[in-house]
DNA sequence: ATATTTATGTATCAATCGCTACATAAATGG
DNA sequence: CCATTTATGTAGCGATTGATACATAAATAT
């Protein structure tokens, strides 16, 4: 595109991946632009000369942890042959991901700006609009298992998708608890022994 | 016992409970000593005299937290003639207590200081202490509904009450989102659902 | 070569942060 | 009455917040 002008010596991807770490971190209000700047190796000005504002930075930051981080934890719900595997496998992967060590714990999209009093308005409507999403991804995964005869026609996709989303929103919090990946995935046995009540397939 | 002095002209215990609200819902971070001293009808100085600090503040409004916006959905549990009955009750009362819609929504413990790194630690530490002793309460409960021969003796109290207390984190975000009661209803219903299989209990 | 364009790094900006010094007000003790 | 003690309210502390002005550097366009 435009490749006039002093190039930059930064890569911008590669510092947006530091930014998002910072406010994986410390979430929206707690990461400073100094703490920002700091952690991406670059100074303020050209912060604000590469992603906009603070806000900007956020969104495109979230936007990336939802590609990176999250994708493989949401193709779950894709790939996966019947409705029951795809929901099993979904919080598996959340226990596995929340439990990194090498990573702040928990879920930047779910930890990131709950108080919206504080934060800027644009920031927790953002996060609440990916989480409506993946609310709505569970629900139509839960449907097509509806569809496909897996479960029965009276199944309850909307209270059963809001019901497994709230465990995975819950896991966040357990994991900044310092949970370890043993706790997690025990919490998800017990989420998934819902599902042979709820589905009526009481098999076991 | 000491009279001496001017009188205070407030209620140190009505001020605290504005200040709970505050804290409440724009969280340890999101609340500023000026949001705080405004709410409470008194002066930054005044405020410092009668509770010390930030800090000890909200230490002091989680207390009151506790205690009086708590104890309700705490007390289903030792209430309860069984611990099934007493889990269904705990997680229905905390539905019923998320949504109140002239309240902030969620649980001050819960949401009050999630990000460490920024917060002062006492304060983060103090919630996660609250926050593991609601956790050995629910495991109380299950070891009792074992001794008591209403669970089987294999039955796993610890990744139980796990559950359960993860479902309870799950719901205070399912509640800022704006979730009705009707909504975390559901959530409780399906952590309900978990009982039957995990208790062995498949009677329906 | 010169003009233009964009990035960098220093040095801030006004506003707000948690907190407090200080003078005054209002109570009790002697 | 006067000294002591505690609370109130004004004013402001140093530090940090998100965000910029400005001079300089490094690239392309003509």
């Amino acid at each position: 595109m435009s490749e006039r002008g002093r190039p930059r010596t930064f890569d911008r991807t590669a510092a947006l991946r530091r930014a998002m770490d910072v406010f994986w971190a410390k979430g929206y209000e707690g990461a400073s632009i100094s703490d920002l700047a700091a952690a991406m190796g670059i100074y303020s000005p050209s912060l604000y000369a590469a992603y906009g504002s603070k806000e900007a930075l956020f969104l495109e930051a979230t936007d990336l942890y939802s590609r990176v981080e999250g994708a493989d934890i949401w193709l779950a719900l894709e790939e996966a042959p019947t409705a029951r595997l795809a929901i099993e496998r979904f919080l598996r992967r959340t226990a596995k991901a929340y439990s990194q060590t090498d990573r702040p714990q928990g879920c930047l999209i779910t930890l990131g700006a709950l108080h919206e009093d504080s934060s800027r308005g644009a920031i927790c409507t953002d996060l609440r609009r990916r989480r409506a999403e993946n609310l709505t991804a569970l629900r139509k995964r839960l449907e097509r298992g509806v569809a496909e005869g897996e479960l029965p026609a009276g199944f309850d996709c909307r209270a059963a998708a809001t019901f497994f989303a709230t465990v995975q929103h819950g896991m966040s919090i357990q994991a900044r608890d310092g949970a370890s990946r043993a706790a997690l995935l025990a919490t998800v046995a017990g989420a998934m022994a819902a599902w042979k009540t709820m589905a009526g397939t009481v098999e076991a």
